[in-house]
DNA sequence: GTGTGTGAACCCTTTCACAGCC
DNA sequence: GGCTGTGAAAGGGTTCACACAC
């Protein structure tokens, strides 16, 4: 499965096929068999418009007169994003959240799997963390537990002073994505084709502080 | 202060204008004290005519021919962003990811202090947590915290199936704003003005997941 | 000369409204 | 009758390009 190259995509319809999969899996657990575009904006507040074509971006998985049957959108959205199977992924900087991460149970579920940390500090080292006993290693070995597991994404939760070098060695490594966690651009190597999202918490607190203040 | 109401502002504005506020922090402590929107482009990776237009939203900070006084463009921009201040907040669930953020330097850093935690665990409730030491109560003690500490944020860290209810009892307590990391929807009462924001972290890895596999 | 402030152009995304199919 | 799929319209956000101020 080389996989939907189609047109150009809208980045925000990808974030939504994510959401449309955690619903579609809530209401596979539940039992229920075939859902409207409708009914589907109502559990998740978007417009049921945007719903239909986010979807047939990828082909037409609905049937006029009745709706979507779950599994059926489940399987094919879960084909489309590339999650009909396990992720291995290493994750660099063993700090509170570092470690919350490792026992994120959401990742888990989903199909991501941490299967090694890495850190400098040597009491952390040689040791293992999180529900799951994630081992932990230097920063040296993070090219041999990539090959050793065909890691493609890195989580990178280091301070923001050492996330440019981790980069450096997860290119270096052949990692494909890293997702970062620390609050500094980071620049690749243009020669690498790595992709990079960047996840910064204190702006969503800083987002709200203004929805409240300006209000 | 009542503040900065003028016309519509861009919600992607207002992520940017934290990610400034981060940056001129950083000049400032580097003792740079003035700035052009061609070295903040260079630096954020943003298009210098945004970063210029994202200003002028809020007023001329800027001076022709010569670029921004640092100091003097961050405390507009935290006066901007509210905060210039304080914000005392709480956290209800204490899974792995609530203890991570409890312990999370970079949101004390910015003037964010989460004054009490809530679970239902008995085990949890009556002791401290984190770093900082901060107490853990039952939720029926939510209303009596809030008044206390006027606490306007609450940041949501509880499974989904429980968030609702979490939001209801934080509206009643009067809360302006919820952070909700439960990847679940939360339907405010309509009478009450509660905003509320979401962050899910399983969608940041699904949208790499989709750009490596698409690739 | 240098760098800001900004109308206008451009581009992307969302929403509407209805034709088409079950 | 009901609900999808979709061109067209509307709405927002980004980028350009240049007048203007230091």
């Amino acid at each position: 499965m080389k996989t939907y190259k189609f047109p150009k995509i809208p980045e925000a319809t990808i974030k939504r096929l994510s959401i449309y999969n955690r619903i579609l899996r809530e209401l596979k657990r539940d039992g229920i068999e075939v859902v409207s575009s409708s009914k589907l904006s109502e559990i998740s507040g978007l417009n049921a418009a945007q719903i239909r074509k986010d979807l047939t971006y990828f082909g037409e998985f609905g049937v006029r007169g009745v709706g979507y049957f779950v599994n059926h959108l489940l399987e094919n959205i879960k084909g489309i994003l590339g999650i009909n199977k396990q992720w291995n992924l290493i994750l660099i900087g063993l700090g509170k959240l570092g470690q919350a991460l490792l026992s994120y149970e959401n990742l888990r579920k989903q199909g991501y799997n941490i299967v090694a940390a890495f850190d400098t500090d040597p009491e952390k080292i040689g040791k293992t963390f999180g529900i799951n006993e994630v081992p932990v290693y230097g920063l040296d070995k993070i090219n041999d537990i990539v090959k050793k597991f065909n890691v493609k994404i890195a989580i990178i939760t280091t301070p923001a002073v050492v996330a440019q070098e981790v980069l450096k060695r997860l290119e270096e490594a052949g990692v494909a994505g890293v997702i970062n966690f620390a609050p500094t651009k980071l620049t690749p190597d243009p020669k690498t084709k790595i992709k990079i999202s960047y996840v910064d918490l204190v702006t969503e607190f800083d987002k709200m502080a203004f929805k409240i203040t300006s209000d």
